[in-house]
DNA sequence: TAGATCATGTAAGCTGTTACATGATTCT
DNA sequence: AGAATCATGTAACAGCTTACATGATCTA
């Protein structure tokens, strides 16, 4: 039991439907929770049996119709059960480490090819996290939004994984150039001369 | 499939058994995969069935006897083969951060604890990854293993892991100082005068 | 009208986790 | 003698992934 404690804390902040929550699990919450749709919808109708959730129906015109839920005190008391044990270490899976980690024997520019395409993908998430940030402080500068302004969990998680990013992105990014420079590749736009 | 080429990858720089593995998974390879030792017998039963690596029996008077494997050329390809087509996106999961995004909810104490502890365990990760490192370049300068040593997959990947310890080292630490200044509770060896 | 987005679900299969079990050897 | 480390395995269960299925509404 693991995914349920991340979907808790990720309705934390609204009512949302299962659909709403797979966009948001792609963004903020995907710095220290990975989940495929199908886990959110599951997941959301056991919570609810469970009375950890409630959920209502909403008519829409526009669109069809959806279920959207809420954290009941019941599932306070889960999270709060939750944090008051110690958290199981972190757990990381990152195919493109395994391809570095194997490139001396192997095909090094396939390797190079994908830490390059992985870069910009980096830089994007940094961006998105950026704007996130932003839009959470509004007019506050970070310094005062940290001291005082609520929520101040998810710009703190958001903070974690915009710094991750731009790891992710600067590791790429050089780790591809030293391949290349090793290889005796030309980057792109570089001379021998 | 997805284990297999973690544990191929950890293979290709020597011969291990099953237990020496789980050791290597638990310090190097963790930075970007994790299993339990138990998933690492299971898969190399697989793998050598399928012929990706080869094991042979060694007799210890002095401890009881194991088995070794190394990856075959058929193992090789097996990566090679891996490395050229796209690396799913890494995935991560840390339960610590999902009682930060809940912690405007829940009590903070406990949160501010655990973030703590974990940043003690982070900074215990950061000094192994930096004594792997020295390990590996041996005499050498990091310039001068980069551009010439070999193997560097297994140095490119450390280098990517002792950053992400210590980043969450900085994040633990400073997120677990500013929930005790919101909180309004001292720091281990702060004073209100 | 075709494709994109919104919205949710079932079912099968694969992977990962946990508990339990065994036994040798070394160290205190 | 008891604890720690070395070494490997079976079996049950929980969790995750993938394929497939459906249907509404909106946009080009």
């Amino acid at each position: 039991m693991a995914l349920r404690h991340a979907v808790l804390a990720a309705l934390l902040d609204g009512e949302y439907s299962g659909y709403q929550l797979a966009k948001i699990f792609d963004l903020s919450v995907s710095n220290f929770w990975h989940a495929v749709p199908q886990q959110l919808y599951s997941e959301l109708a056991k919570l609810e049996t469970e009375g950890l959730i409630s959920g209502r129906q909403i008519i829409q015109h526009d669109r069809p119709n959806k279920r959207v839920y809420t954290v009941t005190p019941a599932g306070i008391d889960e999270l709060e059960r939750f944090a008051a044990v110690p958290a199981k270490p972190g757990i990381i899976r990152e195919n493109l480490l395994v391809m570095v980690q194997a490139v001396d024997h192997i095909s090094a520019p396939a390797v190079i090819t994908q830490l390059e395409s992985r870069a910009l993908v980096a830089a994007a998430k940094v961006e998105l996290f950026e704007r996130t940030l932003q839009h959470l402080r509004g007019d506050l500068d970070e310094e005062e939004y940290l001291r005082n302004a609520s929520p101040v969990g998810p710009y703190l998680t958001c903070l974690r994984g915009r710094r991750f990013e731009q790891e992710n992105y600067e590791w790429f990014t050089s780790t591809a150039r030293l391949l290349r420079m090793r290889a005796g590749i030309q980057a792109e736009g570089e001379t021998s001369a």
